[in-house]
DNA sequence: CTTGACTCTGGAATGCGTTCGAGGGTTGAT
DNA sequence: ATCAACCCTCGAACGCATTCCAGAGTCAAG
């Protein structure tokens, strides 16, 4: 456990910042191929199973899926070259991307356009009175297209 | 059923285009109030549940939660004026969204540079050669803060 | 030889809005 | 009477990455 070669599943958690529990999962869906093991059943990783684990967590914050990663990983290890899908997967998450920063931003604008009204309104109606803020939403949110609460779940991580 | 006061969960989903599931949901968590019933145990909501609805499915979108809207909502129908606190809510909305349109433009930056390198390299590379194309992803995804994953998974409906 | 820190397994829970399923009534038109 | 088309309830499943749980074995240091 001392020497260079071969990590537990706590070492290499720690090191890619992972938790144990992780790493397992990732071995369980074919992320990270199975592990050999120790006479007792522990977990041994080759050290460069830290890098893997990390491009995975790159991975997925492009936009990657577990399985979609499991997929091309696993081809590689089997000796395929899956640089072609993994190019085209890229894209497609490129192109998400970009339309995903397009509905956000109609959203933004059509909200900031709502607070400026509801700040207007308020204004006149004074405190206490019924504004009826929600209510004054309009059909213009139509084209967002994507709620902004998935994002925060995952972050506050 | 035929006159013009009283919807069924039904008529109800069909006007605000969404199942009787979630017409039933939204009465169960709060964000519609309990209808009445026929004889029978049928829901009969009343016309203006139908904007009612539609406020709610528009104020998802904008990153609203079912729970906060079921806040609101009952203060109003309890007769409070809840202005203040869903205008609130509605900046810190706004706030989360620029956020997130921060994020993945960053993300859509760094993975823009990510495929203009691997289009160069798989030049080199030639056909068939492994190019660890997603082992040369950086460090730099690090600030992304999001996956963009979480998006598309509730677009496609 | 006990203690504390790890590890193992398999399965369930989380968040959150929505959908589905089973098992069973109601309605209205034929 | 029968049929299609509703409606009811309650509880479970979905997606997806991660975490937590229980019950049990392992390891090194004191």
């Amino acid at each position: 456990m001392v020497q260079s070669k071969g990590l537990s599943s706590g070492t290499l958690a720690k090191a890619a910042e992972v938790s144990p529990d992780t790493i397992r999962h990732y071995e369980k869906i074919g992320v990270l191929p199975r592990a050999s093991r120790t006479v007792s059943g522990y977990r041994v990783y080759p050290a460069n199973s830290v890098e893997r684990v990390l491009v995975v967590q790159r991975a997925l914050r492009i936009g990657f899926t577990l399985a979609e990663l499991a997929e091309v990983l696993k081809a590689r290890d089997a000796g395929g070259v899956p640089c072609h899908r993994v190019y085209e997967l890229a894209q497609g998450k490129l192109k998400a991307i970009e339309a995903d920063i397009e509905a956000l931003k109609r959203t933004k604008r059509y909200l900031q356009k709502v607070l400026a009204d509801w700040e207007e309104r308020t204004q006149r109606a004074g405190p206490g009175q019924q504004s009826h803020l929600l209510y004054s939403l309009g059909e213009a949110v139509k084209n967002a297209g994507l709620t902004a609460n998935q994002f925060r779940r995952r972050n506050r991580s």
